[in-house]
Parts: C-alpha cells; sequence; structure tokens
DNA sequence: TTGTACGCGTTATCAT
DNA sequence: ATGATAACGCGTACAA
C-alpha cells in the first residue's frame, strides 16, 4: 500500500526511461505534455514518491533544517517560549519544504556536538540554535566550523553570526520607564542569573531609564537569583528589610513575579495600591494571577519564523544578509501597576 | 573543515580498499587490529563521519523517527504537556541513535498526510502520533499503510494499534473517590468536549467511582465546555443555580479549575471550606493558585520514553508486543479539598 | 583477512 | 523531446 515504487517502475509502466520521469518531475519545459500526462498517471497508479535520501545523495542537501535546544527547565525548552517558536520554525520551514530535526542535548557543552553531529553526518543543512546562556565556546566552535547557524537569542556581537532576537534592553527600557512615568523612584529589579544573556539585556534597559530620567538608583534595589517563583518570593522580602521600600518591583520573568506577588499579599500589601509589579515574557499565568499582571510580549513566534527564513536564505545563498535582526516586544499593561501614592 | 571526507579518502590514506575501512565501521571481526588501528588513525586525521544519507540508502533505513502533533492550542502542542513529552522522546531515541524528525499539522486532517508524506519520501522509519482527538478516520488511514505508528494516547480499540496512554479512567476515579470518602456526594463535573478521548475517559471514571459508591449522580451535575478558563467560570455560574448547588467540583483540566476557582471566590465562597475542586494535568499553575489545587499528574515523561521504545522495538521488529500501553497517574493531594461539611 | 564489483534511487551530462 | 550512462557514498555478496 505505501508507495515502494520507484522512477524505474514509473519509467517501465510508462513506457518512458528514469530520466524522462526525473524530468516530469522537475517538471522539465521540454518534455511533450503528452508523455508528461502519461508520466503522471503511472505515477498516481503506482503512488509514487520520489525517495528523499536518493535525492539528497546526489544533490548534496537534506534539504533538512537541524533544531537544537538544551533540555533543562529554563527558557529555552520550557513553557511558553518553546512550543511558540517551534510553530513559526515549523510554518516556514514546511513551506520551503524543508524537513525540521529535532536534536536535545543535555547540557550546554552538548549542544555544538549536537549541531556538527547532524551536519557532519549530512542530516542536515544547516542549524538552527536555541541559546538563552552567553556561550561564546559554543558560537566560536560553530563559527570555526562550515555548519550554517542562526542563534535564536542574542550572540555576542564580536563573533559576527547570524543571530535574532528580541529587544531586549528596549523592553526593559519601556517597562521601567512606564514605572517611572507613574512616578515611581524607587524601583526594584528582581534579576535572573547573569549568564543569561537576556538579564543582562534587561539589566541594562533598566540602567538606561534611569540614566534618561536622570535619576540614580540604589544598588540594593537590585536582586538577582534563580528564574522561580522561590526566589522570586525570597528577594522580594529582601527588599522589605529596606527603608523606604521600593514601591515598584521590576521583574525579569513573569514566574518571578508571582512569588513577588506572594511575598506582597504575605506582608498584608496590596497591588497595585501599596506597591506595583511588572514582570515579563507574558505567561499565561500573567492573565490568571490578581490583580492580572503587566508585563512584556515578545514576538515569539515571528522570531521563529524570522531565524528560519534566515537560515533558509542562507541556505539559498543568494543575497547578503545583515547578521543581527532585533524584533520588537510590546509592553502589555494590565492590572498591577498604579501611580506612586 | 567540516568532515567532508568520503570512505574512499580514507581507504587511500590507510592503504586499504573502502569496503575494509567500511568493515571497520561496522566494527567487523574479520578484520586485523592492525589495520583497524590504521584505518582508525585515517579517519581521525580526516575528520571523518559516515554520510548518513548514503547509508540511509543502501540499508533502506533513515534511522530516523517522525513525531507527528496537530498545532492548536490544546493538549498537544500547549503546555506543559509538549515539552515533557519532548523529553521522554528525545532521550529514548538518541540512546539508540535515531533522529527525530518532526512534522506540525495545521489541523487535524493533514496529520495523516505528514505521517504518510515522511514515510512515502523515506525521510523516516515510523511515526510517533500526539493524538488527543478521537480521529478513527486518521487511525485507520494509517493502519491501511505500511506506516508504523504508535499513538500518545488512547486509540479506539476496535483498531488494534500501538498506544501508549495514562490512566485517565482509573485516576478520574480516583480522584473521584478522594471526594466522596471526604463525605462530598453533590460532585459536579467540569468536562470538556466530548470528542477529545480523554474527556470521555475522565468522564467514565467519574461515573464508575458513583457507581462503586452506590450513589446516584444527578445529571445537571455535568457541564460541558471547552478546556478554558473562561468556561469554567462559566460552568461553574451555572452550577450555582443549581438547588443544592453541589459541594465539589472534579475539573478534567487544571484550567477549567482556575476558572472555577474565579466563580467560587467571586460568590463569596471559600476553598475548601465551603466546596471543594479537584483538577486534572498538575499544570505549574496549580501549585501557584490559592489554595494550592489538588489535582492529577500524568506520568508525561515516562509515556515519552515507552511509546518511543515501543516505535523502536516494532521497527527492529523481533518480538510481538502488546498492543496498549497504559502509565498510572498520580493524585496529589494540596489544599483545595476539604470534608464535606 | 582483504579486495572487487554491484546496487540502493535519484539527477545530470551527453548523446541522439 | 527523449534515452543511455555515470555518479552521489556506502554496504555486502562473492571472490581471492
Amino acid at each position: 500500500m505505501l508507495g515502494l515504487a520507484t522512477i524505474k517502475d514509473v519509467a517501465q509502466l510508462a513506457n518512458v526511461s528514469p530520466s524522462t520521469v526525473s524530468r516530469v518531475i522537475a517538471d522539465s519545459k521540454r518534455i511533450s505534455d503528452e508523455t508528461k500526462e502519461r508520466v503522471k498517471a503511472a505515477m498516481q497508479q503506482l503512488h509514487y514518491h520520489p525517495n528523499l535520501i536518493a535525492r539528497s545523495l546526489i544533490r548534496r542537501s537534506s534539504q533538512t533544517l537541524g533544531l537544537v535546544l538544551s533540555r533543562s527547565t529554563d527558557s529555552a525548552f520550557s513553557n511558553p517560549f518553546f512550543p511558540e517558536i517551534l510553530r513559526g520554525i515549523s510554518a516556514v520551514s514546511k513551506s520551503y519544504h524543508y524537513g525540521l530535526m529535532l536534536a536535545a542535548a543535555e547540557d550546554y557543552a552538548e549542544e555544538a556536538k549536537l549541531c556538527l553531529k547532524m551536519m557532519t553526518e549530512r542530516r542536515v543543512d544547516g542549524v538552527l540554535l536555541l541559546a538563552s546562556r552567553v556561550n561564546d565556546g559554543l558560537i566560536r566552535e560553530l563559527s570555526a566550523s562550515d555548519c550554517p547557524f542562526v542563534v535564536l537569542g542574542r550572540a555576542p556581537e564580536s563573533l559576527k553570526c547570524y543571530s535574532v532576537n528580541n529587544d531586549n534592553i528596549q523592553a526593559a527600557y519601556s517597562a521601567v520607564r512606564h514605572l517611572l512615568n507613574l512616578g515611581h523612584q524607587r524601583i526594584a529589579l528582581l534579576n535572573g542569573p547573569a549568564d543569561y544573556i537576556f538579564c543582562q539585556d534587561r539589566f541594562e534597559g533598566y540602567r538606561f531609564a534611569f540614566r534618561e530620567f536622570g535619576i540614580e538608583h540604589d544598588p540594593e534595589w537590585i536582586k538577582s537569583g534563580s528564574l522561580t517563583q522561590e526566589d522570586g518570593y525570597r528577594l522580594t522580602r529582601e527588599l522589605f528589610q529596606l527603608d523606604p521600600a521600593p514601591s515598584a518591583i521590576f521583574c525579569v520573568d513573569d514566574v518571578m513575579a508571582i512569588g513577588a506577588y506572594q511575598a506582597i499579599k504575605e506582608r498584608g500589601l496590596t497591588i497595585p495600591g501599596d506597591i506595583a509589579v511588572v514582570g515579563f515574557n507574558d505567561d499565561p499565568l500573567a492573565s490568571v494571577i490578581e490583580p492580572h499582571l503587566t508585563t512584556v510580549r515578545i514576538p515569539i513566534y515571528e522570531m521563529g519564523v524570522t531565524a528560519t527564513q534566515m537560515i533558509i536564505r542562507i541556505l539559498e545563498g543568494n543575497e547578503p544578509l545583515p547578521f543581527q535582526r532585533v524584533l520588537s516586544s510590546e509592553l502589555v499593561i494590565r492590572q498591577s501597576c498604579g501611580a506612586n501614592p
């Protein structure tokens, strides 16, 4: 029932040579309409489908993209980032008739290995790299090889490599400016691990906003921990030790904001009455918790789309491309911020 | 820099024939240790890696698994199901040296097409199907073909096909029994769309628990809607029209439970004091909302592992296999249920 | 123990 | 407009 028919079977049935069938497949102009029809009929009758393996062999291209990601519960593999970015990648690769191979690295050291492995084994023509951590070694290793790749996330600018990212600096700036405009001055930052590039960037946006408003920020307001609810809770409690305590908290991740909510409510304070909170990522949680969280929405789907278009253009190798693409995020204003009393 | 070396290059450098190199790769016993070393050295020197495309062609096997899923926000592609099941699939396929190709269907009609396409194009040896809806057509179509496949989710028993599922009936039974044991009798069910197999099953578990306790349940207590917060809210409000209103609510999905929480709090009632709630899936949300939601945890990772082992065993085609594997879920008791006053 | 020759299914080149 | 032939890189029966 399955198409085990080869190009030869079709040729035989249609009384032509295999090369003629091949030309029909390629829709060559130099085939008479008559034989073209005959061949097509034979293909239908035999349920013929080209063997992509054989085609890849001679074309020296698998028409397949690799997608490499790191297992681990943090952003790369986790909610809601991954399914959404995958939708974008999948949509574009399908429309360009590329296959998509997945490889999940157990740890960060394995990422480059997997890329290179897929390439050298000729399973893929190029690779999409889901990288959230600073990992110059990885990117340098890839750059030194002939593996075409695009990083989803920000790559160090020193290494000229293709990347697609959202505007973390600008988005964090907007979020903090939003708070400053509401009259807040003592704005705390709940930051994540320093080896995440996006954490560095969001911190940068925070500082930038203060600079622009000509206000100093107290280093005591900057707390850093893991991107978990627990640490959001813990760090917020630490903030309450300060006198005066911050009137607003900007969290680099919604999950941390949840922890902050917890600590704030526990202390008997209200949001946004007593304290304002802004998150980042627009996690589904953000519109569920009370009060609904003001946060930053990242164009995740579009990032997947853009990165995939990018790697395909590189592979088809015509036009020169800009190395870095940065997509705009959007501040989603909900109920967690009020004017500073 | 990338291994463009072929088996011939290695052969030449090692002063042997290509077939000898091939035997070294296969670790054949009939090669002298001496030449084996020489060949290996040559491979290293040239950074040789076998071309899997060529190997696939002659072996008539791509050593690749297909993973087909439906786009759509519901369970298949969404959180937290997908990343977790992918972890399991990925771990096993890697350990067996299988590649993993992804194909995302735009709609349910496309699922079978994508499976068949990957197969007939010889890109994959078999397929893992992430199916949540009742879709006999799909499965019948696949069964009629020669495409080896395993369904993740429950396939109709009439169609003898391989599947891995969790014990939805048993798990729902446990959840409802938990409520009955706490003295609740008026237990409502917030069900999802009837064309989801898991909804049918969880309903079945609900009925089973009542039957076992020898208690009748009022059809009025059974509400059905989409698996959204909104419908959880709406249906719970409908329940409040009843007199007497239910003292407990079992939701087939945590997201619906969130909506139920909303409606309950809005009415000025407390959980679990006035009304008990049980969810399903152990969504991250479940341990965030207040009070923490008692729910059912599904062994998602293990389902991915099991399904992948299954398809590989089918492909390697030795031992006969049971068609259906059912994995046990676990009731996670938190704070949302109390004794019926 | 090792080499020779062929085939996997396709496309591309060169004829006709 | 179409056919014959070679080649892609590898595995394997058969021969030596």
